[in-house]
DNA sequence: TAAGTCACTTGCAATATGCAAGTAAAAAAT
DNA sequence: ATTTTTTACTTGCATATTGCAAGTGACTTA
């Protein structure tokens, strides 16, 4: 960061503007952050190895890297296996949880778009429930606290983790 | 792109999935897309001179860049000033303007963090109001389609452009 | 007609992302 | 007990994206 940046940035830790839009932006404005997270919150992935094989093929690299700046942003978690030393275990934050009307609304913007649909080859009947109900459901904060308590129970909106 | 995640696109139209989460993070997870668009939702802004004005300070090829991402995206438009031929006009489409719900949580999720909450510097009374709906409004559809309505007959959220 | 304004472009440096191959520790198989 | 496999990474290198600073040409204003 530049010096100029480092003097207008002051009281801003490290940020471009106190924007709250901005403020989304800087944490979750990447190519990689959200879909690991959805791999949480929809698939319940928990460990490394699971989260490589999504359907984006996320490089080995890239993902320590994002598994790290997420602990860090205090998006999820990470803790031994207990069962496994090889293995770590990783966690959604509450604060990661929080993302859930995001995540909703993000869902019924996709899906309510033209190119989306021409490339969406239906899923899962659970699959296509819920996305219905992102984009139809009047009141979404019903929808997103329903799966926010899934979650913090230790279960994801899908359920099993595909091997 | 490389040979192997040509021939696994096929159907995806260049997409890593057909994800519509991911879908949404391929369309806006970068650091300035939904920054423009926010200027041009909150603050009316309309021009590549207003939108250079920002604090985040955009940089001239990177704003030009986007803009023509955006354009191509169907996100926004680009018409010719008829009172200026230097200048260029860009609108919010129908596309972008469904983008609000995003909006929305996003400001809500940034305002309910306290690290978002220790940089923040207050603001005017209608930021502070619309962040404070955000937050707490029950009903955010309703919030969401007034700001809509307000975009879609040219004006935006809290009016004037910052000169 | 000269001096600005405006929307860019260009060149180059820094950072982020991506691929492929390796590594050490632990677990499982023999 | 030893080998093989699994797991979570790291490392080296290539490509892509972002960022800064300095132009440039069309147009407007003084």
């Amino acid at each position: 960061m530049c010096y100029v940046l480092r003097v207008r940035n002051k009281g801003l830790k490290g940020r471009r503007s106190d924007c709250p839009v901005n403020f989304a932006v800087e944490a979750l404005g990447d190519k990689w952050s959200l879909v690991i997270l959805r791999d949480m919150i929809f698939w319940g992935k928990k460990t490394f190895g699971e989260f490589l094989k999504s359907d984006e093929h996320i490089a080995t690299n890239i993902l320590a890297t994002r598994l790290e700046y997420l602990v860090g942003e205090g998006l999820i978690s990470k803790s031994p296996d207990p069962g496994d030393k090889r293995k770590d275990i990783y966690r959604v934050t509450e604060k990661g949880i929080a993302l859930m009307p995001i995540f909703i609304e993000m869902i019924a913007w996709s899906a309510s778009d033209s190119t989306w649909q021409s490339i969406a080859t239906g899923g899962t009947e659970a699959q296509i429930k819920f996305v219905t109900q992102c984009v139809t459901n009047k009141d979404k904060s019903k929808l997103s606290l329903e799966v926010q308590k899934t979650v913090r129970r230790g279960d994801s909106v899908f359920e099993g983790v595909v091997r």
